[in-house]
DNA sequence: CGTGAATGGTCCGGTTCTGGACCAAAGGTT
DNA sequence: AACCTTTGGTCCAGAACCGGACCATTCACG
């Protein structure tokens, strides 16, 4: 801390605070999973035993968290055989609004992260030899996103593209990474405006993205993807000033 | 998990369990810091009442992480005023190949996430207007590491070269995802050849990257960590097989 | 030389998390 | 109908963690 020129600068930023007990972190993980399209509604979970296990976490605190989730109106439970939780969760309505504006710094940090690992994931899945179930996967993902009429489904298979661009790239690190920067931007995009206009655009990118993906153009997957990086965020940023 | 097509893929990715409690945690990132260069023999770390509120931790917790890294040799303590807990840290002599070959899987992740997060770090950076401070630090930076003749000592100045590119870029979740990068690959650092041909094309790549980011250039700086990244990663596949 | 400040060392009560055992409900099987 | 399997519901003892108070040591400053 003394001697090195830049060593104040370091530290600081490196030695930070992981924040989040158990119990938050497993309720948050959850709560993500399902407003980002992961678990949609109707989906079940696994049994308690083994996602506690999954999630590396007692079975009481998943417990917990599920309970959490279910006063949330997010999941319901039922016991005995055949039964089990299940999520009960309509997309919300956009532009609701919901938990006010967040600190401005985190989401202009949150959308540089994702303005760098969303395209290197798109370049990364490009340059990868996919199996077909992969690439079915990512035209079924399209196809959902461009069909959803209704906005909060359209925002839930925006999402799930995605994830799922980045999780055919192949790297858990960056597949977290990009669950992170859509976590972390996750409300606001339910802020965007909806216009016809927006929707197509998008659409227009999404279909220039996953196809680059499928003809292995890592390059211009990038590039499209950056694109639509920077539309969403030029949107964003004019709603939070 | 029932209904839809990709649907089971994307939950048991995306529900992970983030490991360790508070106090491996703890020393992890203790010793993380140290291992690639944040804290260099002779630095002091903070206070413990300061460290332990910095770190989201209880000083008890602290206090035993510290005793991990006492007992592993990383660092001394003495105590009243004036005390405190010093770095007393030998950068270890290279190709000694410590911990062994960890999983193949993991090191290939790191690398495609690097080849990622590092050179978008760098775009990042040089579209920043940089302070006399920060310019002046990368420039320091730069010139220790090709300043340095012991191998190890070579290593961590690296280490803190790449880590200062990212803390330029202002994005605290890309640092963090630099700082995992690196210390996902850290050990693996180590067992890099040590010949004059490969430190020379590092510098010359260092020093192309900091040029390209004082000078704004963005997508040089890209260009040129990207290269970067691609060579040490043939090196490191080559070791792995 | 004494006194105060800074810092590590120790201890304790309360809360959370864990790992496991056992109970209760619901549906299938014989 | 009787029984078994699957699944959530409940409880408990031990460990880890927290946060706060207090002790011990060392050095600077008056």
């Amino acid at each position: 801390m003394t001697h090195p020129a830049g060593a104040t600068h370091l530290p600081s930023v490196i030695l930070r605070h992981t924040p989040g007990n158990p119990f938050e972190t497993t309720v948050e993980q959850l709560a993500t999973a399902i407003r980002l399209g992961v678990l949609v509604d109707g989906d079940q979970l696994p049994p308690e035993r083994e996602l506690a296990e999954q999630l590396g976490v007692a079975r009481n605190t998943l417990r917990d968290a599920i309970a959490a989730l279910r006063d949330a109106g997010l999941v319901t439970t039922r016991r005995g055989r055949g039964g089990g939780t299940v999520v009960t969760y309509a997309a919300p309505a956009p532009g609701s609004a919901g938990t006010g504006v967040r600190r401005g710094a985190t989401l202009l940090d949150a959308l540089d992260f994702r303005r760098v690992v969303e395209p290197g994931a798109a370049w990364l899945a490009a340059t990868r030899e996919l199996s077909g179930d992969q690439r079915s996967w990512l035209a079924t993902s399209l196809r959902e996103t461009s069909a959803a009429t209704d906005p909060g489904v359209h925002r839930l298979a925006d999402s799930r593209l995605h994830l799922a661009i980045a999780t055919v790239s192949g790297s858990p690190m960056l597949i977290e990474a990009v669950t992170r920067a859509q976590a972390a931007l996750g409300e606001l995009l339910d802020a965007i405006p909806v216009l016809r206009k927006n929707i197509q655009h998008s659409h227009d990118q999404h279909e220039a993205i996953v196809g680059a993906i499928l003809s292995g153009a890592a390059e211009d997957a990038r590039t499209a993807m950056e694109e639509h990086c920077d539309a969403t965020s030029a949107l964003l940023r004019g709603l939070i000033g």
